[in-house]
Parts: structure tokens; C-alpha cells; sequence
DNA sequence: ATACAATGTGTAATCGATTACATCATCGCA
DNA sequence: TGCGATGATGTAATCGATTACACATTGTAT
């Protein structure tokens, strides 16, 4: 049991070199010479010897360590940002840690000054509000973050996020050229940025194909599925030929398609949405969904937080919207 | 930038004791007066001092720091899990750690290694295949773990799962009580120890009624939606007058679904299956479906894991089992 | 031959917290 | 009064790795 570990020393001892020599072996200094770096090696393997990354940590304070926080485990589209943070951090050999806020502001402060005591090298967040004074707590420690999918209002930081605006006008003008004249609008909680940018890309193409803004057929509610299906009753109550929807999120869609089956409308109205989870599983008629480049957003806060962490300059910060994708199944184009 | 962090040190000059004093204030160590502790708080609290836990470590040699390693972060199940093992961890004082081993053995020793690297205090794992060799890493280095969802063949160690049997035969038999008398089954991968658990189940649930077992209506497969949709063709095909059908997990499950909503069959079919993320949300018609308590799971794996890093003392491994709940819409009972 | 650079290795301080042991004051009790 | 017990605090070693500095050896230029 808890079997003594290997260190440095009894390395040493073994090669009948110092200590110092051993750690310049381990950190491939170039001024170690062949045969010793070869003896080094060779009574490192055969005692099975391993840094000891805590004593190293405390040493160099750094610890090649960021952590991600996370308002919820349990939601694919955080998880896929997630997994593309690791992906990019793992190559650089970093080592990455997922926390949860629970989305609770008050969460996230303990998480963060949990970060602070790890030491991380730094944090990629995606915040849990839209209030973020408690991310000067990392400031003041010199801990470089990034925040991601959303963004906090009057927090100067490096963000990464979805151009939400334009996603949502592609897909609409898509529909557009495709026929659609009127179409109708699941429009979420506009408290939420991405909601409100989402709204924004609507309007927009509708105005710049001439459509005027009808808003009989345009309702706002939270991001729940309950919505979706009690909204898309009342958009077709208030316009019984409507034909065309835009929801803009996942949740809200699939609540509104769950009452076109309920209510046997069958493949009545066309779906625009964003986000595409489950759709080429659920659904079997056409749709155009905005498919966020989760993993890249991901990758890209990911690498600016590697920036960030490695150049000791400071810089201003800097906002970064990738382009999302225009699926579109059985539309003409 | 990297302002200094306050040490030990700075607050025993600042408060005139030494830093073992404060060190005993800071570990609550009884015997400190009443007037030293309130000093040294006081003069902690004005320099903001927090411990640096990687100090600690070093001395220690524990960290009170678990890793939960997942072949997957985007996957509803394990993330329930890893929420489970995160509550329960975190009012502990530990702090988690999620690794992802992307359904790959070698990826798999890859992060143990790093666990071991980091000297984790536990772990607690949900294998990525069926095999479970590199886990001895952790024995050798006295690093407890904890087998969740899977069990690994030949492997002694500590595991909490579902009942998948028990499961699978209470919801059969809710559905045979029901009145089914044939019962189709979308059988899944058999190489999996749940999927052959829950077919266990399926078929003694058949036996206990007396009714016989078709192997014309049941098929095997991997887990993916794509094999249930063609499953359920071929088992309409075997039998057009098949009224329910048994899938042994989700996306199987939507799948088949997702056949009868192209073929328009409708409300023909009733599904007894596993799993029920997004039925609610998805499904219009009555199911029965088998709840794991994934939460649960984590709780009690967490449990076990921490117990393991309490006690010194061996202890033969546990397999814990635990209840799933049956969830009917729309039948009888 | 002399000086000086380049190369390879060792010595010892250091990172911040913990803790065994030492020290000293105080108190109770015979 | 004197003894040990108790309580409060300090001194210094320690955890394992890194690294500034010192030193020795060899090579190179003058």
C-alpha cells in the first residue's frame, strides 16, 4: 500500500550523479552530456521513477493546470466547449479541470476562489449571470481567463462566443429564399444576450428582404421547451396559415415541433432554429438549424487563453465571434 | 500583475508569532489562545491570506483532490454521474477533477497516469472498454477507485452500477400486466455487460409470464439510433401485428421511433426502453421507461471512494447495485 | 604558455506549509 | 517550597524539485 514514490534523490543516488543533474535530464536540459543523460534515463526507468508535479508546482508556481467553469455538467452545448478546450490544452500539455457553477453567481465565487488556491494558470468561463465583479478576484491574483458563449456586461475580458446575429440572419434569409414570406418567431428571454442577438439576425433579414415585422407572430418567454409548445399553440392561433417558424434555441424548437405531433399538424410548418442536437434523430421532415462551432469555440478560447498565460505583456482585450454553419435539410439550396 | 501572493510568513511578522502558530491557527488546532487565534484571523483577513494548497500537498502528501475519468463529456448519463460524485465530493472538502478518455484504452492510461502525476487522492472511473489491466497503476501506487456503470470482467475492485436486470424485467412485466403478450426487443450490443443485463431481464421477465421467447421478433445491434430505426423495420417486417417493442437503451429507442414517424405508423407501437432524457419533451404518445438513478450512482460511488481513502484497513471490493425507477406514461399502472 | 570561453556537474538555497521536539511559564498539590 | 503536569509558543527539519552560483575540466586563440 501507499508505496513510497520515487524521487529525484534516490534517482541520484542510483546513477551516482546529483540531484541537480537528474532535474536538468528531466527538463531535457542541452548542457547534460550524452552518457550521463543516458545513465539518468536508465536508473529513471528502472525505479520507475515520476515527478512529483506538486513539488514542481511550488517551486515554479506554475502549475499547468486551467480550470473551465461550467454553469451545468448536464448540457451538451457546455460539455462540447469543453471538450474542445481539453483537446487543444491536452497538446499543450496542460491539464484541464471542469467546475460547476450550478448557475448560481454565488457558486461561481466559491469555484473561483477554489481556482485561486489550486493555483490554476488560468480559467476559461462560461458564466452562470450576467454579473462578473467577482472575476477580479483573478485579476488581482494575475490569473489570466477567457469567458465563453456569453458575454458580461461592462467586464473588460477576452470572450469567445457565436456570431449569433449573423447565424441567425443566414438561416433566416435562407428561408426567405426559399419562399417564405411570413415567418414566425419563438423568440426566447430576451434578458440573454444570445437571445437578443438571435431576435436581432431575425428582424434584420426579414427587413432586408422588405418583410415587414408582424408582431402577431412573434412571442418572447424564457428557453424552456413548455414555452416552445405553448407559443407555437399561440402563433398558430393568431395565423392559422403560418408556415414558417424561427426558435431561437434548441429547447424552445423541440417543444414547438412536440405540438405539431400532439396535435397531428404533421409536416405542416418549417422549422427554423439554432442548434442541432438530436434533430437527425428526432425529426424526419425538413428543418434549417444554426449549428454553433461548439468544439471550435472551444479551441479558440482555449488558444487565447494559452496567449494570455504565456506573454507576460498585458493587451486590451479581445472579443471573438466565430461564424456558425446554415444546416439545411430538404430546403432547395 | 502576479501580485505576490500573501504567505504564511508574512502573516506570523505581521501578527508578531511564528508561522507555526499561525499554521495551527489556520488548521484549528485547539491548543492556541483564544487572543492568539484572534489575531492571527485578524491579520490573515487583512492581508487577504489564502493557504497555498500545493505547499500543503508537498507536506502532506495528500490533496484531497478526486478525478473522475469519462470516455465521454458529451453523454447526458455520465455527466449526471459526474454531478452525483461532484456534490457529494465537494461538501467533503474535495475538490473533483473530470478527464476524459475518449472511448480509448490508451487514452484511458494515458489519464491515469496523469491522475497519478497529479496524486489524486481517489478515483472514481467509468471504463472506457472491458478491460482493465492499466488500472493496477492505481493499486501500485495505493490509489483507491471506483468502477461506475460498467464492470470490468476480472477485475477485483469496487463498482456501483444499476440493476439493469431487475430494471429491464419490472418494466417488461409492468408492460405485460398491461396486457402485451408479444413483445418485440431491440437487443443492443451483447458484448456490453448492461445491454446483455437488460435483455437478462427482458427474457425472464417473458419466462415468469409464460410466454414464449421469439427470437423472430428480437435482434441485436450495436447502440446507435441508425440500428434501431433499421431494427424496428425488420421487426414490423417479422411481424406487422408487434404492438411493443423493448429497447434496451435511448438512442435505440429514438431511433425506432423515428421509424414509425416516417412510416407514419403513428401510435402503433408501445416502447418499454431505457433511459428518458428528452422523452418528455420528444414523445407525444405513452412509453414506459426504466430511470436509473444516475445521481445516486455518483453519491454512492463517491461515498464508497472516500471511505476507501478514510480507512487504512483492506477490505474486500463491493459491487453496489442500485434500483432504477419504472416511469410509466399512459399505461395502466 | 597564458588567458579565457565553453562545457558538464555539484552545492545549497528556495518555494510555503506542517509538525516533532524543545522551551518556558503557570498552576495544582503534597 | 518544590515537583510534575499542562498549556502556549517557537525552532528548525522536512516534503521533492528547480536553479543560481561555484567549480573543474577541456578546448581555443594569442
Amino acid at each position: 500500500m501507499g508505496k513510497q514514490s520515487v524521487t529525484i534523490k534516490d534517482v541520484a543516488r542510483k546513477a551516482h550523479f546529483s540531484t541537480a543533474t537528474v532535474s536538468r535530464v528531466i527538463n531535457h536540459d542541452p548542457k547534460v552530456s550524452r552518457e550521463t543523460k543516458a545513465a539518468v534515463e536508465a536508473a529513471m526507468k528502472e525505479m520507475g521513477y515520476r515527478v512529483n508535479t506538486i513539488a514542481r508546482s511550488l517551486r515554479s508556481s506554475t502549475t499547468h493546470t486551467v480550470a473551465i467553469l461550467s454553469p451545468e455538467f448536464r448540457n451538451d452545448f457546455f460539455m462540447a466547449v469543453a471538450e474542445g478546450i481539453e483537446e487543444e490544452l491536452r497538446t499543450e500539455g496542460y491539464t484541464t479541470f471542469i467546475l460547476n457553477s450550478r448557475e448560481s453567481i454565488e457558486e461561481e465565487k466559491a469555484r473561483i476562489s477554489l481556482m485561486v488556491e489550486k493555483q490554476v494558470d488560468g480559467a476559461i468561463i462560461i458564466p452562470a449571470g450576467d454579473r462578473g465583479e467577482h472575476y477580479s478576484m483573478l485579476v488581482q491574483e494575475g490569473i489570466p481567463f477567457v469567458l465563453v458563449d456569453r458575454i458580461v456586461e461592462g467586464m473588460q475580458a477576452d470572450a469567445v462566443l457565436s456570431d449569433n446575429i449573423n447565424g441567425a440572419y443566414q438561416a433566416v434569409d435562407l428561408a426567405i429564399r426559399d419562399g417564405a414570406q411570413r415567418i414566425g418567431c419563438i423568440g426566447g428571454d430576451q434578458k440573454l444576450t444570445s437571445a437578443r442577438e438571435r431576435y436581432t439576425g431575425y428582424e434584420r433579414a426579414l427587413r432586408m428582404h422588405g418583410i415587414k415585422v408582424d408582431q402577431r407572430i412573434i412571442a418572447f418567454s424564457d428557453m424552456h421547451a413548455d414555452s416552445g409548445y405553448r407559443i407555437m399553440g399561440e402563433l398558430l392561433e393568431a395565423d392559422p396559415e403560418l408556415r414558417y417558424v424561427f426558435a431561437v434555441n434548441l429547447f424552445l424548437h423541440l417543444g414547438a415541433e412536440k405540438y405539431l405531433l400532439e396535435h397531428s399538424i404533421g409536416n405542416l410548418i418549417r422549422f427554423i432554429a439554432f442548434d442541432e442536437a438530436l434533430m437527425n434523430i428526432v425529426l424526419s421532415h425538413d428543418y434549417i438549424t444554426v449549428r454553433q462551432p461548439l468544439e471550435e469555440i472551444g479551441k479558440t478560447a482555449a488558444m487565447q487563453l494559452l496567449q494570455r498565460i504565456r506573454s507576460t505583456e498585458e493587451s486590451p482585450p479581445r472579443i471573438c465571434r466565430l461564424q456558425p454553419e446554415i444546416i439545411s435539410s430538404g430546403f432547395s439550396k
